[in-house]
DNA sequence: AAAATCAATCGTAATTTTACGATGAATTAA
DNA sequence: TTAATTCATCGTAAAATTACGATTGATTTT
């Protein structure tokens, strides 16, 4: 971004539609929640095995989807444990399907 | 991007739902397709009446969207009838819908 | 033919992102 | 206590993004 002459501001929905997309926009941190919907939970370490990247740039893209509130990590020493943000994974979901217009009651129609 | 020391491949899908993130990751964006969504097309005049920003920021907006294949423009002398591209549309929800692990075939079960 | 309209592109500048190695803090193991 | 580990953060550099005004090319109107 750069100067702007006045805020622009946007609807809610359309920020956070965007904060999530944004997000997701590494093939990377697709990956790591990828990873982190097989596996539940993992370590950092678990993901290095898998991403031939940098320490310190995975920690980086860690730190983005935690900021998005897309995963949380827990403390367990000496390692962080990291899982997806069930709550705010909902709420992107939703956001997302809005956007995209599916209907997910469409679901409580199951057999 | 920068100095990575080998290419780094990804699974198709994974760099594909990347991509439609990062065509999503700004919210002027976001408010473009939700604007096309609604109105089926548009013309560039009518995004500015609803974008507080420079005709070029808009136009540098929409070739993003154009080279992600979320949006296609039509030349309608002297104006671009702009609109959703439909295929690439259903790709991209396929894509986001297989990550948030949502069913889409259950619609077929809708009364 | 000249003027007006529309939208893409160019040039530029500030900011953000991506990546790395190095360092640091916290905890565990020896 | 010392050494090893795990992961975050710092500093840095290259590249990409975002925004603007100005210009250009195409078409339409006068």
């Amino acid at each position: 971004m750069k100067r702007t002459k006045f805020d622009i501001t946007y609807h809610v929905d359309t920020e956070e539609l965007a904060r999530f997309a944004k997000a997701l926009a590494h093939p990377v941190r697709v990956k790591i929640i990828k990873y982190l919907s097989e596996q539940t939970f993992c370590f950092t370490g678990d993901l290095l095995d898998v991403i031939p990247l940098a320490q310190s740039t995975v920690s980086q893209h860690l730190k983005e989807l935690k900021n998005a509130g897309l995963i949380e990590g827990e403390v367990n020493p000496p390692k962080i444990k990291y899982c997806i943000n069930r709550e705010n994974w909902e709420k992107a979901k939703s956001l997302f399907c809005i956007f995209f217009d599916i209907n997910l009651d469409d679901k409580s129609c199951m057999i």
